[in-house]
RNA sequence: GGAGAGGUGGCCGAGCGGUCGAAGGCGCUGGACUGGAAUUCCAGUAAUAUCCAAAAGGUAUUCGUGGGUUCGAAUCCCACCCUCUCCGCCA
């Protein structure tokens, strides 16, 4: 959510600012609703003042034994003008929280200009991608052949973009993703969490995925009230919601949390894209990264967690590049975004495997996660980040195809052997 | 699922329907005392919106959430949510 207040102050550049994701700002709408807003609050107000003092005013007549007939005629249609009064506010004041929440995040001066991917803008590459001396399965075929890649029984079970994964490949997953939990924990000063997969409608709308984003979720219906659940579509939800609703004080800065979890997505909007294989499922693992930090902090803070998820690919000798998402292909809820994109010699192609991203106040102001700043002794918003650390699906995929060998077999990155029982190659049956 | 108890400020804990944003305590902050500290004493100590150029201050809202009764609700009524205890079931 944007602060009103740079609404009210600095209109033009906002809009234009917005206009950089292709977002058109009715700033005459929201100008005349926020004027009308405090205009109708301020009405209210005072009817409730009178209202107030003259509640008191009966009250002292009454203890005294005063005659208060004619106290309470005077109060006689205040109750019908206060009432509708607060009707009109609460509408006023919905139709204001709709547009306010649908608006997207301000960019960060330093975000590349651009409507879609194409745009977006390389940092840096790190690793070769191999030369392979002969022709580089996907990891669709180089599953299969191992044995434990089985789509089509995911077909039957659930249908399209679920996948079956078992045997050694079964292991690698989770290896893969307890490799990294561990890492981000034991040299990256994140504390581990254990979070819910269903979450509130206002959970979700406090990261920015509700209300805009809907047909992106799973939801889930309970019968009984009318109560409903979301799968979360990433670990990020429920852990920046824990700075939610509260003030922080200040040495309890930065939070920096790690969760490996499932996530839902159902991929609406997606149809016929990376229809083969892990790529792209409505349920995969991630290991997520969240920090809330001092807002001053926060892209130090985005350069170390986008180092920290670099890291993860860097021990498994997978080559990758920085980049730097542009205006048009940046999240809803961020300022500024790194996409870690690996090589995948099955495509022949980078594909994202981790998205990192600060929020600044975005978030903070939409679930009140505020600190105590002791500059100025107030509440105020602080600043969340969040990153894949990384995406585990895709990261399986991506050992298969880079370490894969010419005799069918896998190489395991040694940061990963421990959790294998010390194996060192993944072998067809 | 059944039976019961309860949700009040950072925490504990009072609160006859009428200056209650809320006693008291703890904690925290500042001051006095001290060579320094402890003790003790004094004072201060919520958030949000809004008025004011700002500060000071004023006004409004907030006692789990939503609705209702009333001139007036932390206090009465209804619904829901959550927590705890016991029983049942279960991993």
């Amino acid at each position: 959510m944007l602060d009103l207040r740079l609404l009210r102050s600095e209109p033009v550049q906002l809009a234009r600012n917005l206009a950089r994701r292709g977002y058109r700002l009715d700033l005459d709408r929201l100008t005349e609703l926020d004027r009308r807003r405090k205009e109708q609050q301020i009405g209210v107000d005072t009817l409730r003042n009178e209202r107030n003092t003259r509640s008191r005013a009966i009250g002292q007549a009454k203890a005294q034994g005063q005659d208060l007939a004619p106290l309470l005629a005077e109060v006689a249609t205040l109750g019908a003008r206060l009432a509708a009064g607060e009707q009109a506010l609460a509408k006023l004041q919905a139709a204001l929280d709709a547009l306010l929440l649908d608006l997207p995040n301000l960019l960060h001066d330093s975000v590349p200009d651009g409507q879609d991917e194409s745009a977006n803008k390389e940092i840096r590459r790190h690793g070769e991608p191999r030369r392979f001396d002969f022709e580089a399965a996907d990891h669709v075929a180089i599953g299969e052949r191992l044995g434990g890649l089985d789509l089509a029984a995911a077909g039957r079970i659930s249908g399209a973009r679920f996948a079956v994964i078992s045997g050694p490949l079964a292991s690698l997953h989770r290896a893969l993703a307890q490799f990294m939990l561990d890492l981000h924990v034991r040299e990256h000063g994140y504390r581990e969490a254990y979070v819910p997969l269903l979450v509130s409608r206002q959970t979700l709308t406090g990261t920015g995925q509700l209300p805009k984003f809907e047909q992106d979720l799973f939801k889930l219906a309970r019968a009984e009230a009318d109560s409903e659940l979301f799968l979360i579509p990433t670990a990020e939800v429920p852990l920046t919601n824990l700075a939610g609703d509260r003030i922080l004080e200040p040495p309890e800065l930065p939070l920096k949390f790690v969760a490996h979890t499932a996530c839902f997505r159902s991929e609406a909007g997606s149809y016929g894209k990376d229809t083969r294989g892990l790529i792209r499922q409505h349920q995969f693992d991630k290991v997520e990264l969240v920090q809330v930090v001092r807002p001053a902090e926060s892209y130090a803070a985005l350069e170390e967690l986008t180092g920290h998820a670099a890291r993860v690919l860097e021990l498994l000798d997978l080559p990758y590049r920085v980049v730097a998402l542009c205006a048009g292909d940046i999240g809803f809820s961020s300022a500024r975004t790194y996409d870690l994109e690996v090589w995948l010699p099955g495509q022949g192609k980078y594909r994202e495997i981790s998205s990192c991203s600060n929020c600044e106040a975005f978030q903070a102001r939409r679930m009140q996660a505020r600190w105590r700043n002791p500059e100025s002794g107030k509440p105020e918003p602080v600043h969340t980040l969040n990153g894949s650390g990384v995406a585990v699906g895709r990261a399986l995929v991506a050992v298969l195809e880079n370490h894969q060998q010419a005799d069918g077999t896998v190489i395991v990155p040694a940061v990963l052997r421990p959790y294998l029982g010390g194996i060192e190659r993944l072998t067809p049956p």
